[in-house]
DNA sequence: ACGTTTAGATGACGACCATCATCTTTATCT
DNA sequence: AGATAAAGATGATGGTCGTCATCTAAACGT
């Protein structure tokens, strides 16, 4: 059954939308497509005339899945003017962000999925990851603009890679303690 | 064929060590059981003579990897009195380990994996990630044990998320980026 | 030395997957 | 309004997966 040219768009959004947030609760691997079509209120037969193929989907939902957060943390920065680093770590090394991964930051969800993927990918990878260390580089302090950028990349590494363990460790004690560790430690790295 | 006790050990053996380097390197779901038997040698026939499930590899060949990390912690450290911490860093963040996934740490290559695991898994995982952060607890500076404490599980994970960080955009510059920021950044942080 | 046990090979099963062909229905164009 | 084009549903295809039944040949217990 055709439906309106605008209506057509709108369910090529959703399923982008349900793709993203089904890749990153279950890795690119662990979805079928006519789950995700299913996420979006469609059968799988009209995949191919979105998508010319899952790996173009997978390309699309982590692009915008990385543009998003993006403007979500710009966000989560302008809003707490008096202290945005400390804000944007208690979103980001919360314990609602690490059970929620399927809303969440698409780096420490899809990392690791993308490192076992093609060159495209990590290059996309790469270009998204670009934003949010501009934004730690505003953040933090240092002599330099290098300084900036060097402990920028540094900090998310250690972000991402606190909220992917406490999440491996999630239902142990050691989940909770590797948030509030790198809360604190990011906390004084920013203060020098 | 049946093959003596001794030589049927041996064969139990090498699965588990090819299914680690294989797990390792594309993941729990990215790898099929007739593919691991084959790199140990055999057919897919005798899985189950040796295995309850593809899950009980996953836990075997999971805790195996991670109790071999600990020793070979441990090594790194022993083998360089002057500048452990150094020397550590030196191995962990560096491009061969970054380029050869499969024989590397088993906390950045299936973090992401584990935590869409069942429990038990997760709470091996939280097990064998114990040792680690003991080594590094006794590496970093700091007043008090739990300080020391915090600053390695920190310190963890920033050495983890630097590598995954780095797998998922290698090939760019980004990638050594990553890498030199982890290093310097870990190094300063352990001086104080 | 013979009968029993067992490790591993072969092959089959049902389920799932990505992809594509076909068909139906309806929006869009003339 | 009628012709055309296209979105999405249905269903099929070939491949892969985890798991299990069966077979066979050699190691082991007596």
């Amino acid at each position: 059954m055709r439906v309106s040219r605008q209506k057509a768009a709108e369910n090529r959004e959703r399923i982008i939308d349900a793709a993203g947030a089904l890749f990153r609760a279950k890795g690119f691997d662990g979805i079928g497509l006519a789950d995700i079509m299913k996420a979006a209120d469609l059968t799988h037969g009209g995949f191919y005339g979105h998508f010319a193929s899952k790996d173009d989907l997978v390309a699309q939902a982590s692009r915008r899945t990385m543009a998003r957060a993006a403007a979500n943390w710009a966000k989560v920065i302008a809003e707490a003017p008096t202290n945005p680093y400390a804000a944007l770590l208690n979103h980001y090394l919360s314990p609602r962000h690490r059970d929620d991964p399927g809303h969440g930051c698409a780096f420490a969800a899809l990392s690791s999925d993308a490192a076992r993927c093609a060159k495209p990918v990590r290059a996309s990878f790469a270009e998204g990851l670009e934003p949010l260390i501009d934004v730690v580089a505003g953040a933090v302090a240092g002599r330099t603009k290098a300084a900036r950028r060097r402990k920028a990349v540094a900090a998310m590494a250690e972000m991402i890679g606190a909220l992917i363990l406490a999440r491996a460790v999630a239902g142990t004690p050691l989940s909770d303690e590797i948030l509030d560790a790198g809360r604190r430690e990011l906390l004084a790295a920013v203060e020098r």
